[in-house]
DNA sequence: GTCTATACATCGATAGAC
DNA sequence: GTCTATCGATGTATAGAC
């Protein structure tokens, strides 16, 4: 039993949970201390800062969402197949993690530098060059599978139209009465909705 | 010429560059106070806290974009005009208040009680009872000019279309090389390209 | 490794002179 | 109305005992 990491990663969750609820700025160093059941000086002896802290979560956090969701489309060459796969996975990995959202969209809007490196990181790690979706898209319009549609709009209004509704969550439930985003009703409306309009949209 | 109105506008509009820029919890009094050319003591002189300046700021901000919003699509009626209004008028209305959206993303995320209420007070104010567009588009449904589509589910799409591109704009820029969101011709292009996604989608 | 105690900085807010 | 000076709370980070 090695009690060094045990307590890292007692940290490591406290420090998410904190993290996610209240964002960066406004987590304190002494709630994570007191979630953990340690105190604040032993944070510091293990991640030297509320900075380093952060950055450890936030990595961690952001990498397994984008592992997820490229293994659950990397294998799918047919591109209808593979715009209801991409759908279906993105609405229900951000459905699991609403409020990895806050956090991602708290990050880009303080400049984005940490998300750009990340994703980086992670396409490396994959052996990817490229972004799959998008050749897999291009593929599809030179073998006159789809209308010839840009496939970087495409894929902007995929992830926005996938996205838009867990962040205007508030808004959303409260203008449109009787939905409730995270109902499985609601997201398998979505996902069908989705899907519907972008193949009526570039069917040829 | 009234001194306590003056002051008041250059701390409004101070405060506006200030928590645009930071963010709510970030912004710091002193420095509203530095680029308004006055004191910490009298901001709360005016405005008695920081809260209380901040819903200021956030009323005057979110009402003038949804009010232009609501003036340029108001009066159309055709379906197919009207959805290409919405489009080129929303991304427009964002292209020119970029960080704005970071502001009202801030705000949805601390629960969004504000925004829900302001977006009560627009409409009041307007006279409307409901969302002018969902009434719009349930017409042209039954009047059988387009699919029988959602029209809650359209609209969080159309919105989330438009929107996406600038809350994603520092991985969007790095990702897809060239792209740049605020150009004209990104901006245009995607004007285009969300409509006839759209209108392919959803014509009869 | 883990604790207590505390240094040091910063912020929002206010008191009080003018 | 506007200023200077300062309070009180809170935050990150560290020193030092065990």
């Amino acid at each position: 039993m090695n009690y060094n990491t045990e307590t890292e990663q007692k940290i490591l969750s406290a420090a998410a949970e904190v993290f996610l609820e209240k964002g960066k700025g406004a987590a304190r160093m002494q709630e994570i201390a007191d979630r953990a059941g340690i105190n604040k000086a032993l944070l510091h002896y293990y991640f030297r800062s509320k900075e380093r802290l952060y950055d450890e979560v936030f990595k961690r956090l952001v990498s397994d969402f984008f592992n997820e969701l490229f293994d659950a489309i990397q294998d799918i060459e047919d591109i209808q197949l593979l715009l209801k796969a991409f759908i279906d996975n993105y609405i229900d990995l951000i459905a699991q993690r609403q409020r990895l959202i806050r956090f991602i969209i708290w990050e880009i809007e303080t400049g984005g530098g940490k998300m750009v490196e990340l994703l980086k990181t992670i396409m490396q790690e994959r052996g990817l060059t490229t972004i799959p979706i998008e050749v897999k898209i291009q593929k599809a319009i030179q073998e006159g599978k789809i209308a010839p549609v840009d496939s970087r709009h495409l894929i902007l209004s995929l992830i926005g139209m996938c996205i838009y509704p867990f962040i205007a969550r508030p808004i959303v439930e409260n203008i449109f009465q009787g939905i409730q985003v995270t109902s499985t009703e609601f997201l398998q409306q979505r996902k069908t909705e989705i899907f519907n309009l972008i193949w009526n949209g570039i069917k040829k």
